[in-house]
DNA sequence: CCGGGCGTTCGCCCCTGGGAAACGCGGTTC
DNA sequence: GAACCGCGTTTCCCAGGGGCGAACGCCCGG
């Protein structure tokens, strides 16, 4: 039960973890002392993951390898969401000029999956394969608005509610609380629980797939929560959404 | 020399390899039998691997999971070449209306990195992630035309050149014509040798960083190789090239 | 009600993952 | 130019654990 896995392993992960935590980069020495391990276990394990491409080799440095990519690949798109969902994705930041995104959910984790920019996006990074916290996001709300109470709760259990900026929701019952809004509307937002000054509209979709996804709209404060403009970031939300669930549900 | 290495973390990372083999998705017997090990074995590795998210578990089927996409995304980004070179991607793909790539090489494969669809783009799936072969591409034989001779042998004898067409250049000699010919005119070019009936036209990023970089684009042979058209493609190419370049080189 | 297939568990043995220390090399300091 | 770091590499050893095969229990279909 709790031999039930292998160390060796769990000491790799331990690796590439370790790398992004310095910065991409490290020495072995650098990685042995960050990791409290031996410099010759480090040694071994990069040579392993060099071999397999995990990891890649520049002098003596070393960074996470494109393999990891590869692999990042099939996760996006073992169902057809991703596919289905990236030009809509697209033609969001065309219409409304701001920055849209795709989120699947996994293991009690929000996953930015694609993010495209239109001509005012702002620029912060909301880079593929990010994860954030369900509570926090605008598109992670959408989602969990999504859940039964109880399956929310084992979220909550596992994640805990961390304060990401002052106006993320810490509290429990707040949560609940603005999930069932979220349910009565179909619109979640989010002001500034996650960047400071930025603010996000999004909606959960309703595919075939037993992978929880949601689409967002985000922009600063100033230009998304406006009267006018949240109506048309609405009726953009909803368009996209429904092109979305109409061709997964036709091919299913 | 030969034992260091973990055959553990082998043998993890042959379970992801055999999950996406058997189409992204499978069960512990059946990747067993795949793998020629031990049922409890690929049992142990499958639990290690789904509490660190490289592999996500529904039911009981196990597929790869989303963390990797999490580590894929700092291999892409370590230099700025990707988020320098995304935006003109796109626009070489919106002015062209074609199928607009970034590769980059490492580890003596090709790796398509980005990719962005015009309004005529045709539907082949080059897949973020993907690897190829450098000497069967447009994108890796731009690439392979900026390396010292020695280095392309070297690269030759690890990874062969098999034939993916019937139009793919597999002879040494062929090859380094080829070369030559790129390092004169600048321009890669790729007929029905990666895909049948496509043709690129590709071009090498130089750039700061160490990792070899190129930009290409691909569509039908009828649309890409009349006279017109390449020229046309052409100078996109260039245009966006000299944009990337410029912006790199001035941050670096 | 029975049989087969699956994921899971158990117990064992030998292998190997992991540590500590020594090595060799390059760059830096007096 | 000699002494000295600090790094990656190598060596050696030992106990822990990776891997196997078999047994178990569950679910499903007949």
């Amino acid at each position: 039960m709790d031999d039930d896995r292998v160390r060796a392993t769990e000491t790799s992960v331990r690796m590439l973890e370790g790398i992004v935590e310095l910065g991409g980069e490290a020495g072995i020495t650098e990685l042995a002392t960050h990791l409290s391990v031996a410099k010759s276990t480090v040694y071994k394990h990069l040579n392993t993951l060099e071999t397999s491409g995990l990891v890649a080799k520049r002098g003596d440095r070393y960074r996470i390898g494109l393999r990891t990519l590869e692999f990042g690949g099939h996760a996006q798109r073992y169902d057809g969401v991703y596919d289905t969902a990236r030009p809509q994705v697209r033609k969001m930041a065309d219409e409304t000029d701001e920055l849209a995104n795709l989120m699947f959910a996994e293991d009690a984790w929000g996953v930015y999956v694609h993010t495209s920019r239109g001509d005012d996006a702002v620029e912060i990074d909301t880079q593929t394969g990010r994860r954030a916290h369900l509570h926090a996001t605008g598109l992670g709300k959408a989602i969990l608005a999504t859940f039964a109470d109880d399956r929310v709760e084992r979220i909550v259990d596992r994640r805990g509610l961390p304060a990401v900026t002052e106006h993320t929701i810490t509290d429990r019952a707040a949560l609940f609380e603005e999930l069932e809004a979220i349910r009565d509307t179909g619109i979640a937002h989010d002001r500034e629980e996650c960047i400071e000054g930025m603010a996000c509209l999004a909606r959960s979709l309703s595919v075939p797939s037993e992978r929880p996804a949601a689409i967002s709209i985000t922009g600063p404060v100033s230009r998304v929560t406006t009267g006018e403009a949240e109506a048309t970031i609405r009726r953009t939300l909803e368009q996209a959404a429904n092109v979305i669930e109409l061709n997964l549900s036709g091919s299913a």
